[in-house]
DNA sequence: TGCAATACATCGAACCGCGAGGTATTCTGG
DNA sequence: CCAGAATACCTCGCGGTTCGATGTATTGCA
C-alpha cells in the first residue's frame, strides 16, 4: 500500500505528454525539464530525473526526438527537439488526452442519471 | 511493446475516480458498471470486468464502499453504494484530478516562455 | 437447441511511475 | 581553501495498475 505520498496517480503517459509539449517550444535538456515541468505545474506536477531521462531516451529510439551534445560553462549538456513523427505524436496524445478529459468531465458532472428535458 | 491498442494510457487511477462517482450519484453492481462507463462516456473510455472488479473488492476492503447481495430475476447481483469514507476519498480523487487537468492545461497551451507582457 | 447476453471471478503479463542511489563537475559560503 | 549544494547525467528494482484471456453459471431469445 504505501499511501502513495506523490501525484496520487493519474499520471500515466502524462510525462511523456509534457516532455513531447515543452520541447516543441524549445529546446532542453533533461535536468532542465525536470525543473521546468515543476514550475510551470506552480509544483502540482513533479516528476523526477528517473522519470524523465528513460523516457527522453525512448522517445529518441521511438524518433520522436533528436539529440545534440552541447558544452556550457564546461558543463556537457544534451539537448533535445522534436522531431515531425515526434510532432505528430504530441497532437495525436494531446488529443487522447483532451477526450479523456472531456469523457471524465461529463461523467462526474453528469446529472442522476439519462433523463431528458424536453 | 505491441502498441498499446486500448486506451492510450492516462488511465492510472481513473477507474476507481468513475466508479466512485457512478456509485455515489446510485447503487450498482459490477456488470452495469462496466456498461454504464462505456455508455456515458460515448465508448472514450473502456474498462474491462478484469479492472472493475478488483478496484470494487478494493475499495470494500479499504472501507470506502459496502456491499449487499440481491436477487433479481433469479441472477445474484452484488450491489455497490459509497460509505461516508468513500465519499470523502472521491472527493480528494476530484480535487486532485481537476488540479492534475488545470496543471496541464496550463502547459499545453502556455506560451513559449514566461515573458511578461506590461 | 444453441447462442448471446448477463453476472460473477481470477490470473499472468506488461507497463510505468517512483525513489534511491551512483558518478562527476562547477559554484558558493564559511 | 574546503565542504557542501547545485548541476547534469544515469541505472535499477519495487510496487501498483490496467488489460486481456479465461472460467463458471444462469437467463433470454431465435
Amino acid at each position: 500500500m504505501a499511501a502513495r505520498e506523490t501525484n496520487p496517480n493519474f499520471m500515466n503517459g502524462v510525462p511523456e505528454l509534457l516532455i513531447l509539449r515543452l520541447l516543441q517550444q524549445e529546446e532542453m535538456y533533461g535536468y532542465e525539464i525536470v525543473q521546468a515541468i515543476r514550475s510551470r505545474t506552480d509544483a502540482v506536477i513533479a516528476v523526477g530525473e528517473g522519470v524523465v531521462y528513460p523516457v527522453l531516451r525512448g522517445l529518441e529510439r521511438d524518433g520522436a526526438l533528436r539529440s545534440r551534445r552541447k558544452k556550457v560553462n564546461g558543463r556537457s549538456r544534451i539537448y533535445y527537439s522534436v522531431t515531425v513523427k515526434g510532432s505528430h505524436r504530441l497532437d495525436d496524445l494531446s488529443e487522447a488526452w483532451t477526450n479523456l478529459v472531456v469523457a471524465i468531465q461529463k461523467l462526474l458532472t453528469g446529472g442522476q442519471h439519462g433523463e431528458a428535458i424536453p
